[in-house]
DNA sequence: AAGCTTTGACCTATA
DNA sequence: TTATAGGTCAAAGCT
C-alpha cells in the first residue's frame, strides 16, 4: 500500500461521483438568507424508516441524483463502484420533513443512516475530514465532546471566501466518522484546485465542478467509511425555491 | 510565510 | 433565573 491511498482509490475510481454529492450538497442550500446565518437545527436522526417527501424526488431528478431518493442502494451506488464493500450498504435516508409549514421545507433534514453493523473497511476519518474529498476547502475551527454523543464533534468551516457553509464531523474514539451534518450551502462553485495529491484524478474541469454542485451521491461517499451508526445530516436553513437551481442563480449574481 | 489544527475559554440557546 | 449543552472564537503551535 505504498502509494495507493485511500484519496487516490477515490480518485481513480469513481471518486468524482464521489465527490458530487457533497458538492451538491453543499452547492445546494444556498445561504439565501438575508438576514445573516440561517438558524441551523438539530439534525439528529430519529430512528425512522425515511419516507421521502416527493419534493425531495422533484429536486433529485433535477440534479440528475435519482440516488439520493430512489432507494437505499442506488443511493450509494456511485460509490459502490469505488467501495465493493458498500454494495451491501443498507442504507436509508431519513428524511424528515416539518409539519406541513412553509418553513418546514426550509428546514429539512437529510439523514443518511447505516442501519446495521458490519464488517467493512474502515477508513481513518483523517482521510475525510481534511477536505471531505469534496473538493472544497474546510478549515476546522473547533471541535467539542457533546454530551448525545459519545463521540466528538469536529466543526468546520468552507474556507471560500465569503462562504458560510460549514459541516460538523462526529467522529468514533477509533477514528469512524459516525456522522456528518452540513449547514448552509456554498454560495460558490468548486474551487478548480484542491489539496488532494491530484494525480491525474483530483482535477476536474469547470464543467465537471458545476455539475457536480448538484449530485447528491457524496451523501454516502463519506459515510461508507463508517460502520457504525453512521450517518450523514444535511441542515438547510434556508432551502427554498431557489433550491432548484440555487448555484447558478449565485453564479448569475456574482457575475452581475 | 501561510494556512491549518488544536484547545481552552467564551457566547448563546434551550430546558 | 439558572444550569447545561452546543457552537464559535482566537491564540499558540505545527506542517
Amino acid at each position: 500500500m505504498s502509494s495507493t491511498s485511500f484519496t487516490d482509490l477515490l480518485a481513480s475510481s469513481g471518486v468524482d461521483s464521489y465527490e458530487q454529492d457533497e458538492d451538491f450538497l453543499g452547492g445546494f442550500y444556498p445561504e439565501s438568507t438575508g438576514s445573516g446565518l440561517p438558524k441551523f437545527k438539530t439534525s439528529q436522526p430519529s430512528p425512522l424508516p425515511i419516507s421521502q417527501p416527493s419534493r425531495n424526488f422533484a429536486f433529485s431528478e433535477l440534479l440528475d441524483s435519482p440516488l439520493l431518493l430512489s432507494s437505499s442502494h442506488s443511493l450509494i451506488s456511485p460509490t459502490t463502484g469505488a467501495f465493493p464493500f458498500q454494495s451491501d450498504f443498507p442504507w436509508q435516508i431519513q428524511s424528515q420533513p416539518q409539519p406541513p409549514n412553509a418553513v418546514s421545507a426550509l428546514q429539512e433534514t437529510y439523514v443518511v443512516q447505516d442501519l446495521q453493523k458490519k464488517p467493512v473497511p474502515k477508513v481513518p476519518s483523517y482521510m475525510v475530514s481534511r477536505n471531505s474529498n469534496d473538493g472544497y476547502g474546510w478549515r476546522k475551527y473547533g471541535q467539542k465532546q457533546v454530551k448525545k454523543s459519545e463521540n466528538p464533534r469536529s466543526y468546520f468551516k468552507c474556507t471560500y471566501p465569503n462562504c458560510v457553509s460549514k459541516k460538523i464531523v462526529e467522529t468514533a474514539s477509533d477514528g469512524q466518522i459516525t456522522e456528518i451534518i452540513y449547514k448552509g450551502g456554498h454560495n460558490h462553485p468548486k474551487p478548480e484546485f484542491t489539496k488532494r495529491p491530484s494525480s491525474g484524478s483530483g482535477a476536474s474541469s469547470s464543467a465537471a465542478n458545476a455539475r457536480r454542485m448538484f449530485n447528491p451521491s457524496s451523501v454516502v461517499s463519506e459515510t461508507h467509511d463508517q460502520s457504525e451508526n453512521s450517518s450523514i445530516s444535511f441542515d438547510y436553513g434556508d432551502v427554498d425555491e431557489e433550491k432548484e437551481q440555487p448555484e447558478i442563480k449565485r453564479l448569475k449574481r456574482e457575475g452581475e
